[in-house]
DNA sequence: TTCTCATACTTTTTT
DNA sequence: AGTATGAGAA
């Protein structure tokens, strides 16, 4: 019967049988748990509508998480067509649109004022260096950004500044600072990303009155992606699916991949556990995928530890092997992909939007912009960095932030001074020992520099900030929905705004391209006023939308993305980038141990799975990252991958066998990778065969000669040692006073470091 | 106080 | 490569 279709019932129409139970499923706790392309986005979306539907539950009691507000969107509109009819009051979105919805309007009760604003990492960091330097610590021993991770970390816990457990000297500072850093939140009258969570779930927890409201609202609640929440996240479910529980998730361990967001694919095992009534639903059929990519998936995950075995298949047919391509460096690697998308579009006839260019890490998109640049191919970037965290939109944003709510410390610090109004370090200073002094807020502060009476400012320092006042309170004013864009205009305008791009550019293009940037940011403006947005409304999303929620699908460009960015998507064709030893799994990973490379595995996973008919993986034997350069092994997920899936040029083949042979499979011991971080000029071989030996790293056989460390060779002299043969007896040198050569190892010393 | 220049430091993934 | 910080001159 399996994988059969049954179609009683329209909502159920084309679905197999498993899919059907869990739609249909009753109303109690229930966990679809499957793999990738089994359609569980698919089931979660029906499920909605047969819960109104059949159960005659009214939309607007329905709750749904989403993993990104574009999904919510889909969602939202597929729910809709499947009933026929608008469902405004649907509640639909990622855990923190859908926090920051219901705090919008209960946040007062935990004591924020009502015009509360959302502080991105940026700001959070921001704020914590002001703090680390008001409590005297020193900031290098305390960057803003590990605290601030720390913090995260903690807010995921839901572990309030009193309860945080200090374990190291370390520790200490970062309860202090947290401490103090969620007092100048609150003074801020701001919410971090964490807070947004912890907030609303300190709001259920504390009040009784707002928990029952909401409890009552909400009678279903469905979330998918449910590998990749937290705890945070999870008790938020579990308050609010209570008391009916009619709760209803999907998820995948094998596709968590959020664990340095405190995610935790374990919440899938523990949901289990706290409803041991509930119904669990696997589905097996894969709709998406071909079977050799779907092998190529199932060999790779199945050397991660704690997992249930999923078996996988496809209707779709055996499809073509695997590419796998080597190059020389990241500049080939995209020419590779440039060459395979242009061949893609003419043989295979397919768009450019159906494409997908993967990457570890956001620096890795460079080359491939520089090259779709040059060739004039379409692109677009799903992840990286964005639009808004330009100097001059962050600036303008600030702004904005400072208009709506005086209280924003961060963004008043950012732009008392920008463009220059003569205040500097003593100035500043001084305003702020008086508002300390005092303990006043800085909306307060700003209003009392009108009162001689009640400040102690010197002349000059009053009239200076006195004026950024009067500036601030005439463009509030004018802040009313329909009228950002003046607004905007207003304060460029006063602020010669223009005048400081000009001066702070180094050349004229810059200053161009900045103007541009800030014409781009009104168009927004004017567009948000068209739809009626108000100030917070329009802050409010900007905050929480990524550049890829706002990307339309019909765009024909390439995707280039991260692998966090492209979960959940699927694309005909998908290149996987970067398979090198130290970038996927990733150095800092592969310092986490097994966790982390483990991790590394299911972002290879995701990447993998994100494939419809043709894949193509690559790797580069030398990247540049920072100036500098690396040499780099190949990544030890390679060698799981079944040879006779795969297809590429005899050598790479080649050497991919050798590489399994000599690594026994998938040993999570991280291999002695090459990095160096300025080698001698290494002269690349334009020979295929010698570039091939080049890459030819392999894991040390003899404990005394190391791949990546150097030895000296009685004919040759010294040299880095950059590989050796599986039988140990044979090693690959690429010496200081000549070139690369095959040697005996017997001929060759260690040396120190 | 502002501007310019040199120097040091970074070095995963995202809401 | 890119930003952030600090010193020194205008
Ligand atoms: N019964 C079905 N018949 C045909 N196609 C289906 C069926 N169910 C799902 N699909 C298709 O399979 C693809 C994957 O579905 P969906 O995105 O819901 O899977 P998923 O399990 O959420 O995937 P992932 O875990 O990778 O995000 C989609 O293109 C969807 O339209």
């Amino acid at each position: 019967m399996r994988g059969t279709a049954v179609s009683k019932h329209p909502l159920l129409d084309g679905l197999n049988p498993e899919q059907a139970a869990a739609i249909t499923a009753d109303l109690g706790p229930t966990l679809v748990l499957a793999g990738p392309g089994s359609g569980k986005t698919n089931v979660l979306t029906r499920r909605i509508a047969w819960l109104i539907q059949e159960h005659n539950l009214p939309h607007h009691r329905i709750m749904a998480v989403t993993f990104t507000n574009k999904a919510a969107g889909e969602m939202r509109s597929r729910v809709e067509k499947l009933l026929g009819s608008k469902l405004r009051g649907l509640q639909i979105g990622t855990f923190h649109s859908t926090c920051a919805r219901f705090l919008r309007r209960d946040a007062p009760i935990l004591g924020y004022r009502d015009n509360w604003v959302i502080y991105d990492s940026d700001d959070s960091q921001r704020l914590i260096k002001a703090i680390v330097a008001e409590l005297g610590y020193a900031p290098k021993e305390n960057p803003a950004r590990r605290i601030n991770n720390r913090i995260s970390a903690a807010k995921n816990e839901m572990i309030l500044p009193a309860n945080y457990q200090a374990m190291s000297r370390f520790d200490e500072r970062v309860a202090r600072i947290y401490a103090a850093y969620q007092q100048a939140l609150q003074a801020a009258n701001a919410m971090d990303f964490g807070d947004l969570l912890l907030n609303m779930a300190l709001l259920l927890q504390r009040s009784e009155e707002r928990r029952k409201d909401y409890q009552d609202r909400f009678l279903a609640v469905l979330v998918d992606e449910f590998q990749d929440t937290n705890t945070v996240q999870y008790q938020l479910v579990k308050l609010l699916s209570a008391p009916q529980q009619f709760v209803f998730v999907v998820g995948d361990e094998d596709q968590a991949i959020y664990r340095f967001r405190g995610a935790d694919y374990r919440n899938l095992l523990r949901f289990r556990k706290d409803y041991p009534q509930s119904t669990v639903i696997l589905l097996e059929q894969n709709y998406r995928s071909t079977q050799t990519i779907l092998d190529v998936a199932g060999a790779i995950i199945s050397n991660n530890r704690n997992r249930t075995a999923k078996n996988l298949h496809t209707s779709r047919g055996q499809g073509e092997p695997i590419a796998v391509h080597e190059a020389y460096d990241e500049q080939y690697e995209a020419d590779f992909v440039l060459e395979q998308v242009r061949r893609l579009r003419d043989s295979a006839s397919i768009a450019y939007s159906d494409i997908a260019v993967i990457y570890r890490t956001n620096a890795q998109s460079r080359a491939f912009e520089e090259a779709f640049i040059r060739a004039r191919l379409p692109y677009t970037l799903l992840s990286g960095f964005g639009f808004y965290q330009r100097r001059e939109i962050k600036d303008l944003l600030a702004y904005l932030r400072l208009i709506y709510n005086p209280d924003d410390r961060v963004s008043f610090e950012r732009i008392i001074n920008t463009p220059a109004r003569a205040i500097g370090k003593k100035s500043l200073q001084e305003f702020a020992d008086w508002i300390t002094r005092e303990d006043l807020a800085l909306s307060d502060a700003l209003n009392l520099l009108y009162y001689d009476d009640f400040n102690p400012l010197s002349r000059t320092v009053k009239r200076k900030f006195r004026e950024f006042s009067q500036l601030l309170s005439a463009w509030r004013d004018m802040a009313q929905p329909g009228g950002l864009g003046d607004l905007f205009q207003h304060i460029v305008a006063q602020t010669r705004y223009d005048l400081h791009l000009e001066k702070t550019s180094q050349h004229e293009d810059e200053a161009l391209d900045r103007a541009q940037n800030l014409s781009e940011f009104y168009g927004m403006l004017l567009n948000a006023d068209e739809i009626g947005q108000s100030l917070h409304d329009f802050l409010d999303e900007r905050s929480l939308y990524t550049t890829a929620d706002s990307l339309e699908d019909d765009d024909d460009k390439v995707r280039l993305s991260t692998f966090h960015s492209i979960k959940g998507l699927e694309f005909p064709a998908v290149f996987i980038t970067g398979l090198e030893q130290d970038n996927l799994p990733h150095r800092n990973a592969i310092a986490e141990g097994i966790e982390g490379i483990e991790e590394e595995c299911r972002l290879f996973y995701v990447g993998i799975t994100r494939a419809e008919d043709h894949l193509f993986l690559s790797y580069a034997l030398q990247r540049r990252p920072f100036g500098g350069s690396s040499i780099n092994g190949t990544s030890q997920f390679l060698s799981d991958l079944p040879a006779h899936l795969l297809d590429g040029s005899p050598l790479t083949l080649a050497y991919l066998r050798q590489a399994r042979a000599a690594t026994a499979p998938t040993q999570w011991e991280p291999r002695h990778p090459i990095f160096e971080r300025k080698p001698k000029p290494i002269a690349p071989s334009a020979n295929p065969t010698i570039r091939a030996q080049f890459a030819a790293f392999k894991a040390p056989q003899k404990p005394t000669l190391r791949v990546g460390g150097r030895a000296t060779h009685k004919q040759f002299g010294d040299g880095l040692v950059i590989g050796i043969e599986s039988t140990g007896d044979i090693a690959s040198v690429l010496f200081d006073q000549s070139e690369l050569k095959k040697v005996f190892a017997e001929d060759l010393t260690p040396l120190g470091e």
